[in-house]
DNA sequence: CTGAAAGCGCTTACAG
DNA sequence: CTGAAAGCGCTTACAG
């Protein structure tokens, strides 16, 4: 069956598509009882606007684009959810896809979006993303950008964050607390601003307490798809280093997971040998032996947060008004659990 | 800036919009002058056809809907993933909704899909989904379906799924090869179809052995947000009402590894007490100790065979071709860890 | 080989 | 209060 078009509509009620569309719509200047008559036919043939129509007339699709490094990831999916249900409620569609960590990827993701003339577009960066044009062009477009997480503080468009800096060294200033005084840190890749600010947390932290930062006790880890595995090995590695760490401050729980794994192997305990601090507080982390200190990073709420400044900066757009870039910041809290004294 | 259009291109060279439409799309009858031309100008421009303009023209969005129940859900991520990529590698886009496993926030999303005018849709159904007349108005729509993981048998299109019962029975067999005889079953909720044959297969594995049936060994998890602490309650309860269990086929790894956790913490030995057979192949099954044998459930394989059988169909219908729905069983195998003897 | 024309289905400024 | 007209930007059957 083909779709109720406007036009049967007025032509079964003999009157014009112009009136339809207003009657549909309350405009004022129409008479009750056409809008009735109209709105009564429109009900019984199931009429729905052509959203292909309308975006054409309006120059606007009520979709968005998001743009994540990784799908397959708690805190993304998370984060995924809190975009769709919030979009949702105010009548937009979200488009996803996935950069894969890579920059020439993420590249051709905005392209495609731009194509697709969403609205606006709402994403956290790729690892290897240090060059910025493609998300300036975004911009220049006049199209609201959105970023979160992994951001980049160059771009002068909205971000939604958490305070990396000041959580990763609530958790480092907890390891000092309970007495460990010789503090790893398995930080995340080189590039993105989170992993930085992080390190930069557990770097003031230890300053600030009189202990000598040693960048000897800092280990990498992508935080791609191997997580778990890079926990492992970063773990065993830093057993062979150092044999006097008291604590770890990680920058992921599943890498946090990954050494305490090894640990738990290798007959190290947790936390009376060393006393680690994860990151993002996922499920999990509540559930293993020894349940895990983290820092809870709220990834529904920065999904939610993240689509309601892009909605406004929509809105803004739509009726020619400036938009000053804001950066919304949200709360964070350390948990204490058992893998800390 | 705003868009390059046809229009614009045609001004340039003084020529008609037909005749750069037509270049564009290297129609033979276009000159190969005028199409170097237009090409070469339009390459300048960074033109890019206007997707609402096209989309009304060709009544085509080339764009996919998705509903699931989670997006937060290892497997269902999975899924995602793979449906996500080789929508792209066809130029396609996808549009995430979540049913929150609520048949009416489904029957919501179905419709704002339809609205939307997606050029098709996969589904996976959620668990209070009885009623399927929100998924035949979709075929009557002449809009492609395709189905996954919790299917509806009676609904006439095609569906990307594991042979449930015969993993199921596989997984029994296991247990029942390594030795155990009295085994319990945590089965999923009471309406996906595969809870239904994983609980059949399990039930079929017993008496094919000579094992009695006995329903009281039955538990039923919701598998909703909750899975692991229902895991771990279902634990406990099984230990109270029979202390004979030897063995176990869960429904899902999460609920397995909540119901492990319990187990460890009452000092019940798992497999030497009670063998343990999860379902779908969580990374983390991999990981905790002891791990987890398991049924492999390839989802970002799933996803992908669903986007190519919906490619197939919405080519069909394009067509005018009829299309044959097609159930599409993709393989499982048994992975043998720690958790069984 | 090129272009004029019609049309996809809607919205809205304007005339009456 | 109603409707004719223009137009969003494209595609394609048709005429020349």
């Amino acid at each position: 069956m083909n779709p109720v078009t406007l036009k049967q509509i007025a032509e079964e009620l003999n009157i014009s598509v112009a009136t339809v569309s207003k009657a549909l719509k309350d405009y004022p200047d129409v008479s009750k009882k056409t809008k009735a008559l109209v709105k009564e036919l429109a009900r019984t043939l199931n009429y729905k606007p052509n959203t292909f129509a309308v975006n054409l007339r309006t120059r606007e699709s009520k979709t968005i684009g998001l743009v994540i490094p990784v799908i397959v990831h708690h805190f993304f999916s998370n984060v995924i959810k809190g975009i769709v249900a919030q979009a949702e409620k105010k009548g937009y569609l979200v488009i996803i896809l996935q950069s894969n960590e890579s920059y020439e990827l993420e590249k051709k993701q905005i392209d495609l979006l731009l194509n697709q003339r969403v609205d606006g577009i709402i994403i956290s960066l790729a690892n290897g993303t240090a060059d910025f044009t493609h998300l300036k062009h975004v911009l220049e477009m006049g199209k609201p950008l959105v970023m979160f997480d992994k951001i980049a503080k160059i771009v002068p468009c909205s971000k939604v964050v958490i305070d990396d800096r000041k959580a990763a060294y609530l958790a480092t200033q907890h390891l000092i607390d309970t007495r460990c005084t010789r503090i790893a840190h398995f930080r995340g890749a080189l590039l993105p601003q989170n992993s930085i600010d992080r390190f930069l947390g557990y770097k003031k932290a230890l300053l600030d307490n009189g202990l000598p930062y040693d960048p000897s006790l800092v280990y990498i880890c992508e935080c791609d798809d191997r997580s778990f595995e890079e926990g492992q090995e970063n773990a065993r590695q830093l057993l062979k280093d150092h044999n006097d760490v008291d604590g770890i401050f990680i920058n992921t729980d599943l890498v946090a997971i990954g050494a305490m794994t090894e640990f738990n192997k290798q007959g190290v305990n947790v936390p009376e040998d060393i006393a680690i601090v994860g990151f993002s507080n996922w499920f999990m982390s509540s559930v293993i032996s020894p349940t895990l200190t983290t820092i809870n990073q709220p990834g529904v709420q920065m999904g939610k947060a993240a689509f309601k400044r892009l909605y406004r900066e929509i809105k803004a757009i739509k009726k020619n008004k400036p938009i000053a870039p804001k950066v919304i910041t949200l709360e964070t809290e350390l948990i204490k659990r058992e893998s800390t004294k």
